[in-house]
DNA sequence: GTTAGCACTCGACGGTCGAGAGTGCTAACA
DNA sequence: TGTTAGCACTCTCGACCGTCGAGTGCTAAC
């Protein structure tokens, strides 16, 4: 424990701190003395806890029952952790095993992986990428007078929708096509590219089509890189713990994780390498008896997403703390492969 | 009602039915004597329900509670809605207005639209492709020595993965790869492919990296189409109904939602255009008490998909059949559209 | 065939009671 | 001064009980 709390008082918080994050139940005294202070009664052990609830570390829910930690105490225990350093997880890399297609593919992979591991709710935010360039084009012929078509960034994001063109148009004539394409708007950032197609296409003509899914792939695209990506993975996780056992409040917090906007907001408040918001400083009223664990990675230069678990402020962080690690080095990994 | 029960017993069971429907709440003679058959008293309905108890629609809670329909009730009451027509949703095209890329998407997309609308639990069935043979296969460029590998069905079924390619291989190198990987590859079933490349791989050489990649993405796709690909929508809608407020139920249910295969059986028992499983016909101990509703929707040529609702017994059937109804037909147009 | 009336049943609700868990306080002890 | 045993006290929880009200079945009259 890092400050204002000494040994003796220190050991016995943490005790009744890992005792409660195990049972969810209020921890008596005798508990304390016969598991973990052995050689301490369970009268001292009361003395101790009547000083420790004073300092506002504990609270009673009511005079006959055991203690449970408060925020107050959580929060140090935490700031403890944080100081020491806890071991990787390494059965992370293992979840990854599946097909990954792209970022979205590898958000979506992480999320599952941080729920399946931890056993609570994983959330991942891919950070939004402004004034994407334009590095090729490309449109692949399809079956019966369709074709694919393909933007490449220079980034290396990939978006692509099925359009309709002239059956006339074999592949070498739709490459023809895509490498005047490419010449012609290479370079330019999705914006301009719409700006420069809207002009085209109100001409009509034989190839307006091609044109206009263009432009309309070029504006999916900047509306999708434009926003923060969130992925949300073993959301009904909660169901499993006591402290929602009430279908009100599990629907509650369903509900907040829906609505996409204040998980946002916890994520884009976590700082590297980690953050812990414990119940009320998560400033979600549905979330009073939660913690946010956040770690951020690193996409490509510069660029910082952030990965969370969300679960009762009675978890096992020191198991989340390994898990978001050995997710957040995987992904760091795994985008600075294929992307970067 | 169809058969086995004439006109005013048929009647004061489909009141009680609908008013069960309304407020999953037993139903009393009285309630239906005041809202549904005012010209007749609680006491003639209460003899009518006594015997449509001893005929097996009905049942009690215990003496002093109304009754409640029995699975049979329903049986009745959904057999004849099947017989007669009823409206489509016209809501239900709104919710299909965000980007879709292809078949997956849609799929994704229809799950999505079919929650929302009627705010039960949606499943969406895309039925497995055999032998799907390769049209085009095409490298584009990437930055930084990557390239993505796109191969096209013949059904327009699509798949792409980034590989890494020689840095000195510029867009127009690349197409000439893809022309001679397409003459050559085309028309070949996945499995063909992957057993023509396993032999090249192993030599070794420049561009064994393309052929391998080539055959990890064939395989994969196989992977993915030989299996029938199931969506899930709304899984956590089943919290609103007071029929789940029970969370060791609400979590047995959501346990089934993941685990695939019991609702892969449900999907696959889906007859043209609907079917109702109500209760204990789903053969699913954990949805004794939900009815699942499902349609078949048409994909390409003879291909059949099913989409289907999951909710307490006590649904709106005809709401939720039109809300199939409308949705099925969207998927095939879609599907129709973009893949046939 | 329908209906009013009435006795009856059963669950929901609120109150009471005893058991059990855990506390705080006090006094004795090292 | 710190630790401990002992004890009275408090509070929750489950069991039990009586009341209330909803809804039924039956009977007799229309």
């Amino acid at each position: 424990m890092v400050r204002g709390i000494e040994g003796r008082k220190a050991r016995i918080l943490k005790a009744i701190i890992e005792d409660y994050i195990l049972t969810a139940m209020p921890v008596g005294s005798r508990t304390i003395s016969r598991k973990y202070e052995t050689n301490l009664s369970s009268a001292t052990i009361r003395n101790e806890m009547s000083d420790l609830e004073e300092l506002g570390y504990l609270a009673q829910p009511h005079v006959s029952a055991g203690r449970v930690p408060s925020h107050k105490a959580y929060r140090l225990y935490v700031d403890d952790l944080l100081g020491a350093s806890f071991p990787e997880d390494g059965s992370a890399r293992e979840y990854f095993s599946r097909q990954v297609r792209q970022m979205e593919d590898v958000i979506t992979c992480a999320a599952h992986a941080l729920s399946e591991i931890t056993r609570y709710t994983a959330v991942v935010m891919m950070p939004k990428q402004l004034d994407l360039r334009i590095s090729c084009l490309q449109l692949v012929p399809m079956p019966r007078g369709n074709a694919l078509l393909v933007i490449v960034t220079d980034t290396g994001a990939i978006q692509d929708t099925v359009i309709r063109v002239s059956e006339a148009l074999d592949g070498d004539a739709l490459y023809a096509i895509s490498r005047m394409l490419t010449e012609r708007l290479a370079g330019r950032t999705l914006k301009e590219v719409q700006q420069m197609l809207g002009a085209y296409s109100r001409q009509g003509g034989a190839d307006a089509r091609v044109l206009q899914g263009i432009a309309a792939l070029a504006a999916q695209m900047e509306r999708q890189n434009a926003t923060d990506t969130l992925t949300v993975g073993g959301a009904h996780n909660i169901l499993n713990y006591p402290e929602y056992s009430d279908v009100e409040k599990a629907r509650a917090f369903l509900s907040v994780l829906e609505g996409r906007e204040k998980l946002m907001d916890l994520l884009s408040r976590s700082q590297s390498p980690f953050t812990v918001l414990i119940g009320p400083e998560t400033g979600i009223d549905e979330m009073r008896d939660c913690s946010v664990v956040t770690a951020s990675y690193q996409v490509g230069a510069g660029h910082r997403g952030a990965i969370g678990v969300i679960g009762p402020t009675r978890m096992p962080y020191m198991k989340v703390l390994s898990a978001l690690s050995a997710v957040g080095n995987t992904l760091t990994e795994m985008l600075g492969e294929t992307i970067l």
